[in-house]
RNA sequence: GGCCCCAUCGUCUAGUCAGGCCUAGGACCCUGGAUUUUCGAUCCAGUAACGAGGGUUCAAAUCCCUCUGGGGUCACCA
């Protein structure tokens, strides 16, 4: 029995997309589940700028979601290098092997005549299909040529006319046919040498003794054109697995990063977005910035996102352990995971059941990792000084307490800033404040309220409860007509925390001097 | 357009391979109610789907055919 080995071949490109997390995620499942190995290996064949950079992101969005890899950038592996970009030579070696045993052949033709040969086709409305005039050169025009140094690109032999149907079955869709015999020989290497990304991929999946290869449905077309490559070269089949992509909400299309800007219009997008532009601000990022959109992983990270919600929710996405499992820790997805439950059919993005997941996981966490989650966004955003002191640290996990589940993502936190500005600096909202404070009566009895809890000792949650309601019985005042005045008075806010809960955490002090700060205001 | 893939509530899905247990189940969203000092949360209840047409069969969401619709891909990109 040898060893699942499953791979993922990002580009660094500067940002992790996320349906291609998912897919690299179905790729790690698998793995895991057969206690095998995953791979990193990096497309960087054709990159101008600089792959460390662009690359990062990438990692980073692995280790955050929690997917390891046994093999790869910087942790190496034996079958090393893992960047394409260092491994020509391991493709010169297969491409001489080609050409030697006559599968593959040397085009001439300048890429003028093959756009033209194509063009022409497309106007005769035929299948195109490359002209093979080089094959027609003798060795010795071939020999000329080669040393005239003529460039040329190599070919692979497509089995063209012999009336070969290629059937493969596809893990997660089952048989699939094409005719060979009616395809164009795909190009290997380009008149530079450099080999082509069906080419690289399939030596290397070969090299790198891949046994599953499990990727986007969008390369199903790439498949008969790769395993004729692997089949020239002798390399055994590995099981092919091809996941369906994920759509943007409401649409059918594959989700693109193109696209990120659209998104913001879409609706079931247009909270994500919302929310970050209120957000990144506060943290210090750019809204707009590269890669801080929900496509880029970062964003949900940047965000507050859990790593078990996201992965829960991509595991889930084209994927059921059975009918009704939706909550599922990354163990149980580990353990359960298989291929044939893969659902063939594209899969929308859904912000709503990303959340709901969101709120299962947080309300899985204890206080004190909560506060460990929250306090680097209130420290970015100046709401609490570095270092962090255990008197801090305890003021958070009061207000997260109150806050209770009203705390989904980390950066929720913010909402709630009037638990960290000075008295002095608290906002009102306008609103509020002429509903609940400028009404007439309100103010008056704000102030008499002040007095009675002027003198509650001690301070806390239940004897300003308890001061409140006797103050409103003795003084024949619904508790309606006093609670949303103090709540204003003491946060600026229309809305909150329990009430209570809010008065013992800002304690006495802070409590008057804001309503005394209010009181001022009404004039 | 060629080739290929896909098709169950608005969305994610169970059921399809081994036809009857499906007057189609769960989750998210949505609606209504309960609870509540606000917001949120919670608890109940509800709306809502087998794309169409032909077969096969005692019986079809499930098998076959056709159509329709949606999508992917067609480079000396990856």
């Amino acid at each position: 029995m040898t060893k699942v080995r499953t791979r993922f071949a990002p580009s660094p490109t500067g940002y992790m997309h996320i349906g291609g997390m998912r897919s690299a995620l179905f790729a790690w499942l698998w793995a895991r589940h057969n206690g095998g190995e995953f791979v990193l290996r990096i497309d960087d064949t054709d990159q101008q700028r600089n792959v460390a950079e662009a690359l990062q992101p990438i990692l980073d969005a692995f280790r955050w979601l929690g997917l390891d890899w046994d093999e790869g950038p910087e942790v190496g592996g034996p079958y090393e290098p893992y960047f394409q970009s260092q491994r020509g030579a391991i493709y010169a070696e297969a491409l001489r092997r080609l050409l030697e045993e006559g599968k593959a052949f040397r085009d001439f033709d300048p890429p003028e005549v093959t756009q033209s040969d194509r063009e022409a086709a497309e106007n005769e409305k035929r299948n195109y299909l490359n002209v093979r005039r080089s094959l027609e050169l003798s060795d010795d025009e071939v020999a000329t040529k080669l040393a005239a140094d003529e460039p040329h690109v190599v070919r692979l032999l497509m089995p063209r006319g012999e009336g070969r149907v290629l059937k493969i079955n596809d893990a997660i869709l089952g048989d699939v046919e094409w005719n060979v015999s009616e395809m164009p020989d795909p190009v290997l290497a380009r008149k530079d040498g450099s080999p082509l990304y069906n080419f690289a991929s399939v030596v290397d999946d070969a090299a790198m003794e891949m046994t599953h290869v499990i990727r986007a449905q969008e390369h199903l077309s790439n498949l008969p054109v790769q395993h004729l490559i692997r089949e020239s070269l002798g390399y055994d089949t590995p099981v092919y697995a091809h996941i369906p992509f994920v759509t943007a909400p409401g649409s059918s299309k594959k989700l693109s990063k193109r696209d990120a800007n659209k998104l913001r219009k879409n609706p079931a997008m247009k909270p994500m977005f919302d929310a970050a532009d209120v957000t990144f601000p506060l943290l210090g990022l750019d809204a707009d910035g590269d890669g801080m959109h929900p496509v880029a992983v970062a964003w949900y990270e940047a965000m507050g996102y859990l790593p078990e919600a996201v992965f829960n929710f991509l595991a889930r996405l084209g994927w059921s352990l059975d009918g009704e499992t939706e909550i599922m820790s990354r163990e149980t997805v580990v353990e359960n995971f298989t291929l044939d439950r893969v659902v063939k059919a594209p899969a929308a993005i859904d912000p709503d059941k990303l959340k709901s997941f969101q709120q299962h996981w947080t309300g899985e966490l204890s206080l004190e990792a909560k506060t460990e989650g929250v306090l680097p966004f209130l420290t970015k955003a100046g709401y609490v000084a570095e270092p962090v002191t255990d008197e801090t640290r305890e003021h958070v996990a009061r207000v997260l307490k109150a806050m209770n589940d009203r705390l989904v993502v980390f950066s929720d936190v913010l909402k709630f800033d009037e638990f960290f500005v000075a008295d002095d600096r608290m906002e009102y909202e306008e609103k509020a404040f002429r509903k609940r404070v400028a009404k007439e009566g309100a103010a008056d009895r704000l102030r008499a309220f002040r007095d009675s809890l002027a003198t509650v000792e001690p301070f806390d949650a239940l004897t300003t409860e308890e001061a409140m309601k006797s103050w409103c019985e003795s003084n024949d005042v619904k508790l309606g007509d006093v609670i949303h005045a103090v709540r204003v008075a003491t946060t600026g806010k229309g809305q909150g925390v329990g009430m209570f809960d809010a008065l013992a955490i800002l304690g006495r002090d802070r409590c008057l001097a804001r309503i005394d700060r209010t009181l001022d205001r009404v004039g």
